[in-house]
DNA sequence: ATGAAAGCGCTAACAC
DNA sequence: GTGTTAGCGCTTTCAT
């Protein structure tokens, strides 16, 4: 064996070094019980001169808790995540509790594996985003184990404990007001479509919209979520439907690449298409254009599903079967503009051949 | 007590149910040890009938590990940690080990803490990125505690594990490009310069550059780094000393809201001002201009100090006490072009001034 | 005030 | 091939 951890003081050393047994040492350092001065003093040098710190595994054992919480979400690649991921961090930390984290790279499967490890581990509660909140065999599991848990992000309609923002309700918005602002033609970019009820949500909110006003459904662009040069996508979405005037993001990333593709063919935002995001991501406000967006509390999200969380498992709450819903709020950005009135000449076909050329080079 | 975690099925429960022993149980699910076919198939049985699941608690306490890794970075909401702990993920996952994930906030005190808790629930290594490789007590720690560590990002001058990219040539090599395009006065811009040893590695490399061409030294630019606007930090610049043709940021999120903070000023990138990143972030390429950066490859240095530790942890190898360099790219991007030869008008108070009360209303 | 002992869930000698 | 037992580190009755 190389090197492994070398044999670290046990409560039962520190009882020995203090003459005392391990119940004592115990009372002493978890400040429980009686304990003589005398004792307390030596227990307290004894377990400092070895520089004892307690095995958490054997307390956990003992005690039949963990004190960690499992998180599981899509990807920590997408900020929108990570940002939540900060916020359930906060509750935690501030609350004693560690977090285990899996990613399920919007994999039902995986989310399901990372599910069972993370039970196996005893975690006290679990925080998750899952593909889909209305069928999933994660939710099953976990409730069939009793475990605790509040989802992120996910906006079930059937009674599960979630913290979401009402991204129907939202998307419905952004479409008004893309309509307000003249574009009939929009098209809705999504990436991991069919794994992401949220993206379903927000895409459905957009054609309500849309629908109500007798506007032509936007299109369903459906894009790579892993690759972030969508330059064919759109290239093709362009040739197809020059008439469109927006694009419409299920989330920021794929909205800022989005623009960044857009760039690349000269074409301009807002000027020739606008660009409408949805997270409010840190960075959707410090790009220019800002991105306009559906501003979301994640990392407040991840904060409150925790406590949540927390508190059922310490017996403060009973976690209620349904979505807290917490507000959005649009975020006018200069990437959303009045559409043009008279259609933009989109030289697209070369302007795209000359934009792959120079960063093909 | 709220919903707590109902009794779970225990290695007794199935033994009693498959009228046998907890030992021949524990033979039969972990596959090792002799067992005869009758009881194989009766454990099997009784195991699936009651839904049993090894509690990894009782396991850990006794095969003295605990099959996870512990992971501290200053913070999850730089996507270049985030893209470092997906590649850990994989290591990890693929190895059937865990992720315990802690963040520091970029303050060594909370390094310490974090360490100290992660210590206590008995991870097996540890994957982590510290303020100051070469001044650490998170470092003295767990070099105390035994426990197999590797630092990512970090690239210590003293001899301790670590996997990272040569900081300082990356920085230098960017140096002596902005320099021969031109850029005879630079600025470093940097987020948490006191709390980075990276930070002050590729200022250290950007200034060598600048030393060795008798330019003058880059002017060092700190920046609030949680806040994401930095336009009136950029205007100071800018006002104090108008001849600055580029900037280099001690990282790409730094890079990116720069562009936007010098867009807002009408300030167009690269034509009035190149700037250079550093990480190469997934998003360095989707924006548009797209980012001139040293593309780091951040998942494979997480996959590749995830897997130095758990050969570490398992005996396969004594981890080196040593950095592993991997290697760098500058890459080219629209964000960084020839330095103009006359200095641009730059009408700065009053854009300034102008763009700020767009944004403010 | 203190200690002995049981036991959390599991594995590994060791006996049979 | 199988069971008994001890013990991983800790807390907690229950005696004393």
């Amino acid at each position: 064996m190389g090197m492994g951890v070398v044999a670290r003081a046990t409560i039962r050393d520190v009882a020995r070094r203090a003459g005392c047994s391990t119940a004592t040492v115990s009372r002493v350092l978890n400040g429980v019980g009686p304990a003589s001065e005398a004792a307390r003093t030596r227990v307290l040098e004894a377990a400092q001169a070895l520089g004892f710190r307690f095995n958490e595994i054997g307390r956990s054992l003992q005690a039949q808790r963990s004190r960690t919480l499992g998180v599981i979400v899509p990807t920590v690649a997408n900020p929108v995540f990570a940002e939540a991921i900060d916020g359930i961090q906060d509750t935690a930390r501030a609350r004693g509790y560690q977090l285990l984290l899996a990613c399920s790279n919007y994999d039902p499967n995986e989310e399901l594996q990372s599910l069972s490890m993370l039970l196996a581990k005893q975690v006290d509660g679990l925080v998750m985003t899952v593909s889909n909140a209305d069928d999933s065999a994660a939710i099953d599991a976990v409730r069939r184990a009793q475990v605790p848990f509040v989802l992120v992000f996910n906006q079930p309609c059937t009674a599960v404990p979630a913290v979401a923002v009402d991204n129907f309700a939202a998307a419905r918005e952004v479409g008004a007001r893309l309509l307000a602002l003249g574009h009939g033609n929009a098209a809705f970019v999504a990436g991991r479509f069919r794994m992401s009820d949220r993206s379903r949500q927000r895409y459905d909110g957009v054609c309500a919209a849309y629908a109500q006003a007798g506007a032509p459904q936007p299109e369903l662009l459906e894009v790579d979520y892993l690759l972030l040069d969508h330059r064919d996508t759109l290239a093709a979405l362009l040739e197809r439907r020059p008439e469109t005037s927006a694009l419409f993001c299920s989330n920021d990333m794929l909205a800022l690449s989005a623009i960044g593709a857009l760039r690349e063919f000269a074409l301009r935002v807002p000027e020739d298409l606008s660009v409408v995001g949805f997270d409010g991501i840190a960075l959707s406000t410090a790009v220019s254009p800002r991105l306009a967006t559906i501003a979301t509390p994640c990392a407040a999200m991840g904060r409150t599903a925790a406590g949540r969380v927390i508190d059922g498992i310490e017996g403060i709450l009973q976690i209620p079967a349904e979505t807290l819903i917490l507000p959005h709020e649009f975020r006018p950005g200069g990437s959303l503009a009045a559409a043009r009135t008279v259609s933009p000449a989109r030289g697209l076909p070369p302007a795209q051949r000359h934009a792959r050329q120079t960063l093909e080079s």
